[in-house]
DNA sequence: GCGACAG
DNA sequence: ATCTTGTCGC
C-alpha cells in the first residue's frame, strides 16, 4: 500500500534542505502562528491561527477540510497531514513570522518530521511541539520551567520541556530556519498557564470547533 | 527476534 | 487522532 523507500528518499531530500540556524530575527517577531488537525469520517481538518507576538491575541485564522488520502504511519505523518496544513497556510491574510506545528521537527528518524517538512515546503521558520517522543533520548525534567536536551544519533534534536505541573513534558524541536535554543526560548514565551503553547493550543480548539460544525451538519442530512 | 512508535 | 462520563487531584 505504501512505498516506504520512495517516501524515505523524499524525507532525505527534505532533511538535506533543512536549515537548523536562526534565519529570523527573534527580536522582530510580530506574528506567530499555530497549526493543528482534527479528523471527521474520511476528512482531515487543518486549522491555523495567527497570534500577535508577544501579546498572543488572535489576529487571523484559516482552515481547510480535505479528504484523507494517506494512513497514519509513525515516521511518515507528513504525508498524511502536511498537504492540508500547507493549503490552510496559503489562505491566511496575515503572514506569520513562524509557524508552530503539533508534531516532530528534526527529532525524527530521518530528521524530517511534520514541522520540518512543512517549513521546507513553505520556506518558512517552523517549530515542532509534540506530546510524545518518537526518537532520541534525554533526561526528563521534573521542575516546571526546566528543559533537558534530547539527543539522537549524536545530534541535539530538541528538548524535553516541563511546561506545567502535573503534566508530562512537551518535546520541543526546531522544524526549519531556527536553532534548538531559539525554538525552546520562543515556546517558553508562548506558555500561558496551560500545558500547550498558545499557538498550538488555540489552533487545537479551533480545529475542534470546525469539526463540531461538520458533525452538526452531517446529523441534519 | 522483540519492542517502540509524532498524530 | 478518535470513541466518551465521571472522577481523582492540585
Amino acid at each position: 500500500m505504501v512505498n516506504r523507500e520512495a517516501l524515505y528518499r523524499i524525507q532525505a531530500a527534505v532533511a538535506s534542505r533543512t536549515i537548523i540556524d536562526d534565519r529570523l530575527n527573534l527580536d522582530a517577531i510580530k506574528y506567530i502562528a499555530g497549526a493543528d488537525q482534527a479528523f471527521f469520517e474520511d476528512k482531515i481538518i487543518s486549522a491555523i491561527v495567527v497570534l500577535e507576538f508577544p501579546a498572543l491575541n488572535i489576529v487571523d485564522s484559516s482552515h481547510v477540510i480535505l479528504s484523507v488520502n494517506f494512513p497514519y504511519i509513525p515516521g511518515l505523518l507528513s504525508f498524511r497531514e502536511a498537504p492540508s496544513v500547507i493549503e490552510a497556510f496559503n489562505l491566511l491574510d496575515v503572514t506569520p513570522d513562524l509557524l508552530v506545528v503539533d508534531g516532530c521537527g528534526i527529532n525524527h528518524p530521518r530528521f524530517a518530521g511534520l514541522a520540518t517538512h512543512i517549513g521546507v515546503m513553505l520556506d518558512i521558520p517552523t517549530i515542532g511541539v509534540a506530546k510524545k517522543i518518537l526518537c532520541g533520548k534525554g533526561e526528563v525534567p521534573s521542575e516546571v520551567g526546566d528543559a533537558e536536551v534530547i539527543i539522537f544519533q549524536d545530534r541535539v534534536v530538541g528538548y524535553y520541556f516541563k511546561s506545567k505541573r502535573g503534566c508530562n513534558p512537551l518535546i520541543v524541536a526546531p522544524g526549519h530556519m531556527i536553532s534548538p535554543e531559539s525554538a525552546l526560548k520562543l515556546i517558553k514565551s508562548c506558555i500561558k498557564g496551560y500545558k500547550l503553547p498558545e499557538p498550538t493550543r488555540i489552533a487545537h480548539l479551533f480545529a475542534n470547533r470546525v469539526k463540531r460544525e461538520c458533525m452538526r451538519e452531517a446529523k441534519e442530512d
